[in-house]
DNA sequence: CCAGCAATTGAAACCGTTTTGAGCAGCGCG
DNA sequence: CGCGCTGCTCAAAACGGTTTCAATTGCTGG
């Protein structure tokens, strides 16, 4: 059933039939209910193909996910932030495509999905410093908003953040104040953005203390389970291990209490652990007491907001472009404690 | 540019620009060069809203995904299967399209997918005993490939799927070879297919050896570290503690290995775990060593190969259902050894 | 020399919508 | 009585490609 059927099945034109249905004002309100009532009965659903070359709208918006050579994407992480973006999505009747291209392929991924038309904007995930994507985003003139800031990059462009200069500021002070000097940073790679921010935040908490970083407590890798069990497993080595430990992610977090507890020590006594948790739903900082002592922010909710950000830049693509911060929250769980004398 | 300017452009008609670059044989060679040369420099792309109305096919593929209520989709496995099945879209031009919907307008939403014509067909997820999608999509009349299977459907369809069963089956048989005989299942929800099937391998492996299953052993929960953690530390303070544990999934090992630690007992000595392990990119279970004994199987290609089938069954609406079963392989990792006399 | 065929190109229809530009009827008002 | 306006409807032209069908040209073989 076509739009042509359903206007010849009423005794209408095409246009009034589109018309009825779309809510244009000029038609008879009850011309508009007969069409209406049609439709419904006869299943009408109009073609999203054509309604999409008859607008030059895709409804649709893109989210291009590089495969890991030199950096995984498609992580948990991610498939917390593509659910909540999803949901904005669906209730705005708009398409969701997803390209998994090598990542020499990304650039022109970029500029097909443009040039092609296949979406109307993109969200551009796990930003860098001077992320080259922004520049060419803005140059072939495809509406976007960053999962979080590329610093470094001197036009303004929309983005949507957790604050984690702050975050990671807020979590050293906290070990700081249970008495804890020898605190280690367990980042993720410090090319992403965020991580450099998390490590400024960190540092800014120790100097402002009059604590003097100690490189072989701050390390930068993949935020994985085998990666945070690694860098900890060193540390405690160390003629001077660390008491306590700020982690990346659960999953790092994960990979660190193995390796306190595979040095026979316990978590929360004999070593501190606090995590950036990103409220995963299927990866609960526990229920009732959270494991993790943390800094959350619920990453589904920032997929929730960038999308509706990018809905209206859609919009109103000569807005200017919108900027939002989001602050974590500090949770107290169950790894962190006050520093033992030695 | 569009297919008419390029067309004046070349002093041709927008027919031979059209078949010269789509490579039908009866433009002339000399011709055809001369176009792709243009398109070229005139950095010609076609239009993919036009493409998709002219030909009558979307050039998409669609991933439903029910908000969890009931079940928790948005996994990390899943998005490794997405990642794996989007790198055959990209190299296939086609789209990948995500609804991530409640799950009460779960149908609603493949009905809409089929009659607006946004996808050319989908695979179906997490399919559950009797699963309602299938009828629903074979009635409708959207090709779809499911990524497990659904017990109780009479009808044959296309399918891909790790022989769960087997897979149990050994990694129960494996304990038993240790000497372990209070062997616990940690589950995931058993109104999943996969699920129901790994109990049964467990179940036929404890059966053939003549030891009765122990109902106070088994638990289904959702795959998370939580309720890993959970179920084996009630386990353990049993009268008669298992031995010996098979946990569904690496976060679910990852919880049981907690309960086991925080039990002050120790890992591959006291307590025995075998995991599936659905080689996750980002949570790889160890790189020399793998951390878990394992049963292992890439839910990233079954991505990928589910999608090939599925590309197949679109490019051949007539064909047979395609079924594939692939077998998971055993992993000895550092989380086994024989059990100790008590 | 001409019918017939192969090789090449083009005009026009088509895909299923939206949107533009009229047209028609009825009504109020000068 | 006629003009303009409002309210409603429709025919036709987009949108940007693909595909069908027809036309032209140059050869080949009888």
């Amino acid at each position: 059933m076509n739009l042509k059927e359903l206007a010849n099945k009423l005794g209408l034109s095409p246009t009034t039939v589109s018309r009825a249905l779309n809510g244009y004002p000029e038609v008879n309100e009850t011309t508009r209910e007969r069409v209406m009532a049609a439709a419904k009965r006869h299943n009408y659903h109009p073609n999203t193909r054509a309604i999409r070359l008859a607008t030059g709208r895709a409804m649709a918006v893109g989210h291009v996910i590089p495969i890991a050579t030199r950096h995984e994407i498609v992580n948990p992480v991610f498939a917390d932030f593509i659910a909540g973006a999803g949901e904005t999505y669906s209730r705005n009747d708009y398409d969701m495509v997803l390209s998994v291209v090598p990542d020499e392929d990304e650039e022109a991924t970029y500029r097909g999905l443009k040039s092609k038309g296949n979406v109307d904007g993109v969200i551009v995930h796990a930003p860098t410093m001077n992320d080259p994507r922004i520049t060419l985003l803005r140059e072939i003139g495809l509406p976007f908003v960053v999962h979080g800031r590329a610093t470094g990059t001197a036009e303004p462009y929309s983005w949507l953040d957790v604050n984690n200069r702050r975050a990671f500021q807020r979590a050293t002070e906290f070990l700081l104040d249970l008495g804890h000097t020898r605190i280690a940073l367990v980042n993720g790679l410090e090319f992403m953005d965020f991580a450099i921010r998390r490590r400024t935040g960190y540092l800014d908490a120790l100097s402002t203390r009059g604590i003097a970083a100690d490189p072989a407590l701050m390390t930068s890798d993949e935020m994985t389970e085998v990666a945070g069990f690694r860098a900890v497993q060193a540390m405690l080595a160390l003629p001077q291990p660390p008491t306590a430990i700020v982690a990346s992610s659960m999953i790092s977090g994960m990979g660190a209490r193995r390796a306190v507890e595979s040095a026979r020590l316990t978590v929360g006594r004999d070593v501190s652990i606090i995590i950036h948790d990103d409220d995963l739903s299927y990866m609960k900082n526990g229920e009732d007491v959270p494991i993790f002592t943390a800094t959350r922010s619920s990453v589904r909710e920032a997929g929730r907001l960038a999308a509706e950000m990018l809905l209206q830049l859609i919009a109103q693509p000569d807005a200017a472009p919108q900027q939002r911060l989001l602050e974590a929250e500090l949770i107290i769980g169950q790894s962190t404690g006050p520093v033992t004398k030695g």
